[in-house]
Parts: C-alpha cells; sequence; structure tokens
DNA sequence: ATGTCAAATAATATCGATATTTCAGGAGAA
DNA sequence: TTCTCCTGAAATATCGATATTATTTGACAT
C-alpha cells in the first residue's frame, strides 16, 4: 500500500499536491468555473484518496476558488462581471493602502528584494508564460510586502490570484497584453524607491485599472 | 454503524456541526490561542472520525481562526495586540467603505431589515450573552450587507469575529462594557436611514474604534 | 556533564469500504 | 396532461484501520 506510486510526484503531502494542481486548474480554467467538481472523478485524475482531494478542496475555499454546498459537494466558484469589478475595486483599496504603509517601512533590505524581484520579472519576459506569471506575482507582492500587515497583505494576495483566473478567461492565458507594460512597472519601481509614496500608489493603481479595462474589453467580445 | 447516536444533535452533517462546535471554542477561548489541536483529542470531544473534524479545521482556516502547519497538525490561530490593530484598522477602512455603498443602495426592504434587526438586538440585551452576541452581529451585518459587494462583506463578517475573539479575551466575554453603545447603535440606524452617509460613517468607526481602545486597555490589564 | 544519534512513541495523513443523502426518472392518481 | 410520490442509481460524507512522518527518550561517545 504505497501511496507514492509516482516517484516524480515529490511533493510533502498529498493534500498539498493535489491542492497546487487543483489551484493551477482552476486559475487556468481546465477546470470551468461553477463546474462541479466531483469526488470520484477527481480522485482518479490525481491517482489519490478521496481525503485529500477533500482537504484540497476545502483548502481551496479559503482563496474563494471553491465553493462548498454542504451535502452536495463542491463546485468551482462562478465568475462574473460583477465580481471581476469587485475585486479590481477591491485590489485598488487595499493594495493602496498596503503600498503606503510598505514604503513608510522602506529600508535597504525592502529595497533590495523589490529591485531584485523586479530584475527577475524582466529576465522571465519570454517564452515561459508560467515563470513570467510567478515573477510577476513575487514583484507585485514584494512591492506591498514590507507593510507589515499580514492579513492585508494575505486579502492582496488572495484577490491577485482572482484577478489572474480572469486574466486566463479574457486572453486564453496565452496573448499577454504587451503594452507598456514594462515602463509601468520601471515607473512604479522608481517612484517607490523615492519614496514618492503618492506617485507610486497612483501608477499602481492606474496600471491595475488599465489591466482592468482591457480585460473587460476582451470578456466582452 | 448508526452516526447519529445522539438525537439531540440533530446537525445536517458531522462536519458542520464539528465547524460551529471548534469556531465557538475558539472564539469563546474555550481553546486557547495558540494552543495546538490534536486530531485524535477533538475526535473523543466531539464523538467523531478524523475525517469530518480534520475538514472543520480545514474550514476554520479560511476564517483565519486555525492555522495548518503542514505535516504537523493544526493550531489554533495566535493572537497578538499587533493582529489586533491591524483588525480595527482594517475594519474601519472596509466598513466604511460597505457602508456608504450600503446606503447608496438604500432601498424600502433595507431599512426594513436595519430596523427589525436593531429591534431584535435591542430586545436581546439581557443576561443571554450568546443571544446577543447574534443578534449584534446580525445587526452590523444588516447594516453593510445592502453594499451589493459580497466579497467585501465577507471580509468584514470575517473581521467582525475575528474581532469578538479579542472582546472574549478581554473581558472573559461576561462583562461587557454597558457604554452608552445602546445609544450609538441608535445614532448610526438614525444617520443611515436618513441617508447621511458621511455622518453614519463617522459613527461607525468612532463606535468600533471607541471599543477598540477599550479592549487595548483591558488586554494591558 | 553535554551533545548527538537511534530507537520507541505519538500524532498525522491517507486509504478503502460503507452508510446516508441527493437526484433523476417513471408509475399512478387527479 | 400534469403533479406527486416512490424507487433506483449516483455521489457525498463518514468511519475504522494503516502507513507515514514528526517528536521524544535514552544510550553512548566526546
Amino acid at each position: 500500500m504505497n501511496m507514492m506510486k509516482d516517484p516524480d510526484t515529490k511533493e510533502t503531502s498529498a493534500t498539498h499536491g493535489a491542492y497546487f494542481q487543483l489551484r493551477d486548474m482552476i486559475l487556468t480554467g481546465e477546470l470551468a468555473a461553477g463546474k462541479k467538481l466531483k469526488i470520484e472523478q477527481l480522485r482518479s485524475l490525481l491517482h489519490l484518496g478521496a481525503s485529500p482531494v477533500r482537504e484540497a478542496l476545502s483548502l481551496l475555499t479559503s482563496d474563494k476558488l471553491v465553493e462548498r454546498i454542504d451535502q452536495r459537494g463542491f463546485r468551482a466558484a462562478p465568475v462574473s462581471k460583477e465580481n471581476f469589478a469587485e475585486i479590481l475595486m477591491l485590489r485598488c483599496t487595499l493594495e493602496d493602502m498596503a503600498l503606503r504603509a510598505s514604503i513608510t517601512n522602506a529600508d535597504a533590505a525592502w529595497e533590495e528584494r523589490l529591485v531584485l524581484s523586479h530584475y527577475h520579472m524582466n529576465k522571465a519576459t519570454g517564452d515561459d508564460v508560467a515563470a513570467f506569471e510567478t515573477a510577476h506575482k513575487a514583484f507585485h507582492m514584494a512591492l506591498i510586502g514590507n507593510a507589515n500587515l499580514p492579513m492585508l497583505v494575505g486579502y492582496c494576495a488572495q484577490l491577485y490570484d482572482l484577478n489572474i483566473r480572469y486574466r486566463y478567461l479574457a486572453a486564453g492565458g496565452a496573448s499577454y497584453q504587451k503594452r507598456s507594460i514594462k515602463a509601468e512597472h520601471q515607473d512604479i519601481v522608481d517612484a517607490a524607491l523615492a519614496q514618492n509614496t503618492d506617485r507610486a500608489c497612483d501608477l499602481l493603481l492606474s496600471h491595475y485599472r488599465r489591466t482592468g479595462e482591457y480585460l473587460s474589453r476582451q470578456m466582452d467580445a
């Protein structure tokens, strides 16, 4: 009764592995929004027992990526234009707050983390979309990560992920709007490092709002 | 193999029952903050199998009431002055936003729900602390519940619960600060019904801040 | 004495099986 | 025909048992 039949799946625990796999599948749309997530089906897909699948789904409830209906199983969280608009609005409010706090606490170590994550993101601008996504999130988290407000940053991270989902939904994940995103990121970094708080926040928010408008247009089409 | 040995425990599901029992025990401090939550121990306490206990704990992770350490089990979320301060700050920001939206969407049905929940809360001002807590939460949720922003309201509800926990921690749950809370609530309702948005928000926020200062003082002592 | 490693112990994570509940489809009555 | 109720099938929720992993204890060497 060896549960690690697949040696290349060296995840720490089955639950953890299932969590990340399912999370990815929902974020990328491989598991469609609103779709019923049957335990037995996922169980055979991931080659796991029911317990870790069930627990991973429970965990994904925290992230608002899965909904649980008592006695009636799980389903991928639905999407809607209203939901997208709310996410955008909340992100703008919360990240503004977090970035202000982050800059207030600015120190050399943070500035280095910020510069590094920015560098890594720029380096990842290539064909590997997944790698860029990872670096992009790391950059944005580094930006606000100095706030010393763990719950606030946690909400921001959650909203970031929910937003990714709409990005995949709109563009199929492939075509990324190659606007002047790179320049926008650079401007944000410069303002943050200069401790020009108002400007940094303005830039960050308009960065989100532009992306949001772009996605809204894509979703309509 | 009858799992409902206790007929008066007419919960819908074992997981749901365990969820609410554990939640209550953490909120009231019966399960101390930071304490390790051993499955076997809870299993025998709640007379349940390991699966529903595990799942309830996973669910409580969503509420930030339980922390999960992979491969090392669960523990009740720790408390700290910083955490309390962050909760207060976030509540003020988010409930302000929610109340403004709620008043913007004001209609007769909402006004009635608000008046009713206020009436019920006042009626529950008695010896039954738990009943008052329930009514108090219902009142505050009715206040912001018209915002039509489900995620925002969800965050507010979560923060409300986390705050309750500190109330129990400070006062042992028993002694409730019998300040002019009743008058404060009345003023908030009046301002909200009059659609005096700025005043309603000011009153709500100072209501929270005063309670926050009171709790801070209690925690120091 | 003290630090380190190994065996024993305890607790978690997971599985396979089973009971319970929901859901769908059809038979019978109005 | 349409509604209701019953029955069968599918899926969920839960249990008991087991394998896996962390933790503690105690012996040994330094």
